[in-house]
DNA sequence: GAGCGCTTGTGAATTGATTCACAAGATATA
DNA sequence: TATATCTTGTGAATCAATTCACAAGCGCTC
């Protein structure tokens, strides 16, 4: 398959949101322009992104809600559950444990690990924070799909590394660091402080 | 002055970091092929992003490092003390009250606000959430320059509304949704429903 | 079933970002 | 002062993403 952007991942996970929210208010069809509208993007950038998959639209009419949805989930990968685990349970770590908006698109946390011997065996609405000394064991007996990164900087590439080798093939990182993969792990990070200078900036540089 | 692209400020954002690394380590000058090994970039790349706001190189030796961090210092509008306001201090909003590490790059966390009267009043290190019926009145007089938002996805937009029209010029919005805001004012959002679906998108067509 | 209004799908054109490649400046050495 | 070595700064070239623009398809009406 050609190369897919990731700007363009982006964009369909925004247009699925929207799809979602226009199939619970009962509507049936939509146009690459609606679409468009509310993603603040325009109909062709909706039209060209969908057209790298196929098409799924009829001429004149727009898209049927309820299908481009079902082929969005598709194409994303949701179609079936994701196991994800979260190491390092701390303040960041147990707020994504203990939010439930990620089961609803097949992300189900399987497990949270910390090292810290106060918090392990805390519990985090239902899940035991297990002892990060067993994430290999764990990790090779569970399977999981993605692995959540919220230890401290200085610890994030050890223990990246500790899941790759016991093969983890991707990670979303929450600490501010860059890390270092194989080509085969896929890695998003996720940089609060990164977003905060990049609004320091623009109300700085206000032309 | 030249737009500049988005990428380009969080690529000038991730060579602070590595110069504040390079600094602590004493390390007194730096070349751009370094400072891009370190960033996952190319030479080149680092030299046109710093050419859009001077040269600040030396030709066969490479930059300063403490002066190269300062410019950059400079550029990002990190030479002074941000206020940051954060409006929901559920679990995300309060494990960012509670973080302690935005401050050492200027941004200070002034105020949390909540409309739940069970959560107004709390205290989070130090800092009693707020009443939100009170941030108009509040932004009036305290002139904050950020707000952090941390509200349920239906509360968003409405919250927003309320900031923008009390002034404020910048959001870090963490709801999954698309905010509306007139052109003078800049929302950065962090979007983690959106960063797992992009890994499951990598997972599911990796060729 | 012809004509009209609407919207898709997609090559072509354009705009934007990155990489190339090299002249020119800086230091060091003798 | 001449020469060798290194690395910047930047136009030009390339690569990538977005926007344009329009032929073609679909449904509706008469
Ligand atoms: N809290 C926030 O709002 C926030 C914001 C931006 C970035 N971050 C980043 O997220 C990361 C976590 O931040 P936090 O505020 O949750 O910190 P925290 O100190 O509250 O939690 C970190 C947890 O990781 C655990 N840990 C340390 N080493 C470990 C290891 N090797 N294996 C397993 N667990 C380990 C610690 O015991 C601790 O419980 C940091 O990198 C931080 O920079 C946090
Ligand atoms: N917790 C997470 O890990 C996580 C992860 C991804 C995204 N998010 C997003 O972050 C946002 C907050 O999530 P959370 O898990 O902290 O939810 P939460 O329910 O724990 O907290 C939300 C808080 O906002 C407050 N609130 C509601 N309306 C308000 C208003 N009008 N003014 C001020 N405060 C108001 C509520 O009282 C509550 O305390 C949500 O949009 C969620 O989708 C959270």
């Amino acid at each position: 398959m050609k190369h897919i952007a990731d700007s363009t991942v982006r964009r369909l996970s925004a247009y699925l949101r929207f799809l979602e929210d226009f199939e619970t208010r009962g509507l049936t069809t939509i146009s690459s322009d609606e679409l468009a509208k509310r993603g603040g993007t325009t109909s062709a950038q909706v039209r060209k992104d969908l057209s790298f998959f196929g098409s799924f639209g009829k001429r004149g009419l727009g898209y049927s809600v309820p299908e481009l949805a079902g082929r969005l989930r598709e194409i994303l990968g949701l179609g079936r559950e994701w196991k994800v685990i979260i190491v390092g349970a701390g303040k960041i770590g147990a707020a994504l444990a203990r939010h439930h908006g990620f089961q609803q698109r097949g992300f189900t946390i399987t497990a949270v690990y910390d090292a810290d011997p106060q918090i392990v065996g805390l519990d985090l609405d239902g899940l035991a924070v297990r002892d990060a000394g067993h994430l290999e064991r764990d990790i090779h007996r569970d399977h999981p799909d993605i692995a959540v990164l919220a230890v401290p900087e200085q610890a994030a590439q050890a223990v990246t590394d500790r899941l790759v080798r016991a093969g983890i093939k991707a990670v979303l990182n929450f600490a501010p660091a860059q890390l270092q993969v194989p080509p085969e792990v896929t890695v998003k990070t996720v940089n609060m402080a990164m977003e905060l200078e990049g609004l320091s900036f623009a109300l700085t540089n206000r032309e």
